[in-house]
RNA sequence: GCCCCCAUCGUCUAGCGGCCUAGGACGCCGCCCUUUCAAGGCGGUAGCGCGGGUUCGAAUCCCGUUGGGGGUACCA
């Protein structure tokens, strides 16, 4: 399950990737446990970082890369780093280290730095952070941040079985991927200085980095997987389009600097800065993703609109006998549909009256164009109507009719629609009606209003 | 507890000392268009958390405060 925030985390990488000829961006999936034993997972990441344009083929993309990929280069680094003095073995247990702490704000307090402790059973590897002086993380969102050494416990950098924790798989990680730049959330700026601590143990000059604000929900909290909606599939499967979600996303915490919001991903790649990310949290508002999406939508040839609808009208879902679907009836109906959808999934309830046998029961649509003096009686005028022979099946022709009809009942077109509408559709909003009708087929449509009045009058009987 | 980050309309943001009577977008409200619903057009609503400085001048700089968030494991 990949989310929202780590999506634009990518996003924010690849562009900075694609901006530079021989750029690259290295997908690593750190969490051992999952790379492990949920493959499935990572295929996840990788499906929808391909959704959203990144990966495919792209020269500029790499990976997926596992922390375990690397594993003898760890146990070596920390080897390393023991010889050199710049880490030292330590053999307290959690108890230990809290009973001797008379200050409750320090964590560890040096204890083993200086018994010179060899390797052993229980003994885990300590990193001996440096006294005097603050490490200085030059972010390039955050500007200089100060971590001063007495605020950092010598930590832990590989456990008594030899395996390496976090912090330096992913130091060594990054060097052996000669990675530039560290572009990820918020939440890792407070473990930074000991990172830095490391690559500068290990002689190495730092990368660049930048710490970008966490996306919040409602209640201002860091996006929960199990809390909020943010597995990015769920997005896809609801129809936002990839190109919506991108520019959306892109827009969380970046503005390209005059008022365009609406850009496509090529225009904002060379526009992009890493620098010019705010600093702030952001609130995911789907509303406005929605709005992109619609915008989007719009913006779709009708071919590619028709195109992209495929997956929910085909798919097994459908709410009608698949034997009855018409690609030709849709693609007649799909410009009329595709001002009116803001996700391709809500194709389905505007078109499924010309795929279904039966109108859609909806019973408040019916209650509130059948009232009595009205609907029965435009009804059964309609039917009258359109029996005729003479009259030609077009909507113009229809719309004219009805406008017709409705009037000898003193009904202006507004309302002499609605009881038609619902006969036929179920429904008291949807696609324009007369285009409707000439589509659905005379057939149908009297078969509808037929039924449609037999209703009327067992309910006027019961 | 300690460390770190953050703070402009409800939301996302523009703003980086005078162009700000604070601009745009989403949302919301109204009007127009209209066969319903959308779309579209036009208009409106709403904001610099608070208190001190610095300055001729502060949304912009500094300090404090309050309020949010994150980190603090032999987790990743």
């Amino acid at each position: 399950m990949f989310h929202v925030g780590g999506a634009r985390s990518a996003l924010f990488n690849w562009a900075l990737a694609q901006q530079r000829p021989a750029g690259r961006m290295v997908l690593r999936v750190e969490d051992t446990d999952a790379a492990r034993n949920r493959p499935e997972w990572t295929e996840g990441i990788v499906r929808a970082l391909a959704w959203l344009g990144i990966g495919a083929d792209d020269p500029h993309f790499e990976g997926p890369y596992f922390q375990s990929d690397y594993a003898d280069k760890h146990r070596e680094t920390a080897q390393d780093l023991f010889k050199n003095g710049r880490a030292y073995y330590c053999d307290c247990t959690r108890e230990m280290v809290q009973e001797r702490r008379d200050n409750p704000n320090l964590g560890y307090d040096g204890f083993c730095r200086d018994r010179g402790l060899e390797p052993g059973p229980g003994r885990a590897l300590r990193f001996r952070v440096p006294e005097g002086g603050p490490t200085v993380v030059d972010d390039r969102i955050r500007g200089r941040v100060e971590f001063d050494h007495s605020a950092i416990e010598d930590f832990v950098i590989a456990r008594a079985d030899g395996s390496p924790l976090f912090v330096l798989a992913n130091v060594v990680d990054d060097v052996e991927m000669r990675i530039t730049h560290v572009i990820r959330g918020e939440e890792h700026l407070s473990n930074t200085p000991k990172q830095q601590l490391l690559w500068e143990a290990l002689g190495l000059t730092p990368p660049v980095w930048a710490h970008l604000p966490v996306i919040v929900n409602e209640q201002r909290k860091k996006l929960s997987k199990r809390r909020d909606k943010v597995a990015l599939e769920s997005y896809q499967e609801e129809g936002y389009l990839p190109e919506a979600m991108v520019n959306y996303l892109m827009l969380l915490g970046w503005a390209p600097g005059d008022d365009r919001e609406i850009m496509p991903w090529r225009q904002m790649v060379p526009l992009f800065r890493i620098e010019d990310v705010n600093s702030s949290s952001a609130f995911f508002d789907e509303k406005k993703l929605r709005a992109f999406n619609g915008d989007y939508i719009r913006e779709l040839s009708v071919d590619d609109f028709v195109e992209r609808c495929a997956p929910w009208l085909t798919g097994d879902a459908v709410p009608w006998d698949p034997a009855d679907y018409d690609p030709e009836v849709f693609r007649a109906v799909a410009p009329l549909a595709q001002s009116r959808v803001a996700l391709l999934s809500e194709i389905v309830p505007n078109v499924d009256f010309l795929f279904l046998s039966e109108p859609v029961e909806d019973e408040k649509s019916w209650n509130k164009a059948m009232k009595p003096g009205v609907g029965p009686e435009m009804v059964e005028a309609a039917l009258a109507r359109f029996a005729d022979p003479e009259l030609s099946w077009t909507a113009d022709a229809l719309k004219a009719a009805t406008e017709e009809t409705g009037a000898a009942l003193g009904l202006k077109l507004g309302k002499a629609q609605a009881p038609v509408r619902v006969a036929v559709t179920g429904r008291t909003v949807g696609l324009p009606l007369f285009e409707s009708l000439e589509l659905l087929g005379r057939e149908r449509v009297q078969a509808r209003l037929t039924a449609a009045l037999e209703k009327l009058r067992a309910q006027d009987a019961g």
